[in-house]
RNA sequence: GGAGUGGUAGUUCAGUUGGUUAGAAUAUCGGCCUGUCACGCCGAGGGUCGCGGGUUCGAGUCCCGUCCACUCCGCCA
């Protein structure tokens, strides 16, 4: 039993008898004293141990860097000729009574104080979270999930578990499988989401529900997607779309709010998804940067150039324009020859532009490779609908609306980054009215944009087979900062509305019964309008922390390739439990 | 599946147009130092330059392959 953490002792506890346990950092030896700086997560205690203590002397001798120590002793202040006004360990210290060694220490595969790469971290995860900042992050997690459940038992909400190892689900992420013992041949799989739990809770009774869950998706990483990460997952029955927004939204005000002390608006803006894309050129807007996607497409329809003429005057193609402010001094013609490479990566086929060196000279004011193909009303329709001033950069897109939009978002955002141009403000909205269904040109169907369980605006089941192209859902997306934390909608609470969307996703009647007739038969028992919500517990740690990896808000992260560097998993298993779990492993020869 | 960046001492990195014995900081070990807090000073040890192949009189450096880490595209209902 430890009386006091090193981080608790201050001067209110001078003159007082203090037992501390923590690592030491070990200090060289003056001869005359002894100095162990004892460290815990919340501080810093200098010790000093006296030469006439000899017992602990000799102990205080053999302590190296990293041993973990138990000391006993009395608080006092520091003599003022060794105060540092600059550092926070200055006014007390600890006089040493007794020094006990817990532990002794190896040296460290890196110091703690220095930036060690990700490798070393990940492979000696337990001294990387003795770090200032992971012992934050991984602190703060804490308060996050501490405070969810707060809020949402206090509004009655029901914590209830859903099952790990569960069935196989079509679609969606890959799933990760569980070969049963019991059933040879068979497989569970571990949840994509507690999604179809969640509703039959709905149709149960237990109409307020939330559970923070580990989800498992077999999918590539990025720096914000683990294979295991954690939602808060939430579900209402007897609601429409404003008051699952209005709850949620108060409840992630109240974590900024409470956690990091920011601000958000109340309300969060709400924008349609067509909307999005359309001014920012995606579908988790950063609104952050104040620029915004220009169509242009009405004036450069009549222009030879074909690049602009062909989207211009397509339906489905579009013509937008970056205007950035300023930029035509900062960016280097190198920079902007480098951006056409970054858009390609979108699918851009080039990225044009033109420099307004001096509005007023007209033409002879600008600088750019395409000027020379457009005509003065092309050009004077473009600058004026951009507002292009004097040193400003333009932009141009020009293709299929939907990949111009992506790689002008992207872009949009990689100059603004590259300028400076984020506000360090903190912008929330709602995302709303997406797609029901998009159009998979590679499958040759319809795949749901959400997922197959989310309602349609429309409530018609007929009405919507007849146009499922132009179908609406009722699904949101709640965004903060460029990042999607959360994603939502009411579902399908109906069987015949359920089973017709299964249909226009290509899921048959048959296949549908076999992968989700316990859904279709649970809806026919009365089921109630529902609807809910998950966020991102870990990108949302990731945010207030202020982090650009969910790495760093996860105890035990794994590489980009799946792999966990502290245990070695994936591993091979033996032969014995192969044969238990009816499993035969066929390695595909390598070439 | 694809693209990019990186891999050199325990760690973080430098290493020129290919050229002697591959360096620094820090850590480690030894010595000195009576109030330090990135202590200081002196000294020592520590490297299969990720791995394999190739080009070359000669490769850390150039080429090919491969592995690992990171970032992004695809993928993520």
């Amino acid at each position: 039993m430890r009386s006091h953490y090193c981080g608790q002792v201050d001067q209110r506890l001078t003159g007082q008898a203090v037992t501390l346990c923590g690592w030491a950092n070990t200090r060289r030896d003056h001869g005359g004293v002894i100095f162990i700086d004892l460290r815990d997560h919340q501080g810093l205690v200098q010790c000093v141990v006296e030469p006439d203590n000899q017992a602990a002397f000799a102990i205080a001798e053999s302590v190296r860097y990293e041993y973990c120590l138990r000391i006993t002793g009395t608080v006092r202040e520091r003599p003022a000729s060794q105060v540092n006004e600059r550092l926070a360990s200055g006014r007390i210290e600890v006089v040493c009574q007794q020094v006990e060694v817990l532990n002794s220490a190896q040296p460290l595969p890196f110091q703690l104080d220095d930036s060690p790469g990700e490798e070393p971290r990940l492979r000696y995860r337990y001294l990387d979270i003795r770090r200032p900042a992971m012992q934050h992050a991984l602190r703060l997690r804490t308060r996050l999930t501490r405070a969810i459940r707060r809020f949402l038992d206090e509004r009655d909400f029901q914590d209830i578990e859903t099952p790990i190892l569960t069935k196989a689900t079509p679609e969606g992420a890959r799933d990760y499988l569980v070969p049963s013992r019991v059933h040879a041949g068979e497989f569970y799989a571990l949840p994509q989401s507690p999604q179809l739990f969640k509703q039959l809770l709905m149709m149960a009774g237990m109409d307020r529900y939330y559970q923070i869950a580990r989800c498992f998706r077999d999918e590539d990483l990025r720096a914000d997607r683990q294979p295991e990460f954690t939602q808060l997952d939430i579900e209402f029955a007897f609601v429409e779309e404003r008051e699952i927004q209005d709850t949620v939204e108060a409840l992630v005000r109240h974590l900024f709010k409470t956690l990091i002390d920011v601000e958000l608006a109340d309300p969060f803006p709400r924008i349609s998804y067509a909307e999005a894309m359309r001014r920012f050129g995606s579908d988790k807007p950063d609104l952050r940067i104040d620029w915004e996607l220009v169509d242009v497409a009405e004036h450069l329809r009549h222009v030879e150039f074909k690049v602009f003429q062909g989207p211009a005057n397509d339906p489905g193609g579009r013509v937008a324009v970056l205007r950035v402010p300023g930029a035509g001094n900062e960016l280097t013609r190198k920079q902007i020859d480098d951006l056409g490479p970054y858009v390609a990566r979108y699918g851009a086929r080039g990225l044009a532009w033109i420099r307004v060196d001096d509005l007023a000279r007209g033409r002879e004011g600008l600088t750019s490779p395409i000027v020379k193909f457009l005509d003065d009303v092309a050009l004077n329709g473009i600058l004026t609908a951009t507002q292009a001033a004097s040193g400003d950069l333009l932009f141009f897109g020009a293709g299929p609306f939907r990949i111009v939009s992506e790689f002008m978002g992207a872009l949009r955002i990689k100059v603004a980054r590259d300028l400076g141009r984020v506000s360090s403000e903190w912008k929330p909205l709602w995302v709303t009215d997406f797609p029901m269904f998009e159009y998979d040109a590679e499958a040759k169907r319809y795949v749901a944009l959400h997922h197959p369980f989310t309602a349609p605006r429309v409530d018609d089941v007929a009405e919507l087979c007849a146009n499922p192209h132009n179908a609406v859902s009722r699904g949101y997306d709640c965004v903060l900062n460029g990042n999607e934390i959360g994603g939502g909608s009411i579902r399908i609470h109906r069987p015949d509305m359920q089973s017709a969307v299964f249909e226009l996703l290509g899921i048959g009647a048959e296949e549908a019964e076999a992968k989700f007739g316990f859904l279709l038969e649970a809806l026919k028992y009365g089921a109630p309008p529902h609807g809910g919500i998950a966020f991102g517990i870990d990108r949302i740690a990731a945010l207030m922390v202020g982090t650009e990896s969910i790495r760093d808000v996860i105890a035990f992260p794994k590489t980009a390739s799946a792999t966990c560097l502290l245990t070695g998993a994936p591993s091979p298993v033996a032969q014995g439990q192969l044969q238990d779990l009816h499993v035969r492993v066929a390695l595909a020869e390598k070439k």
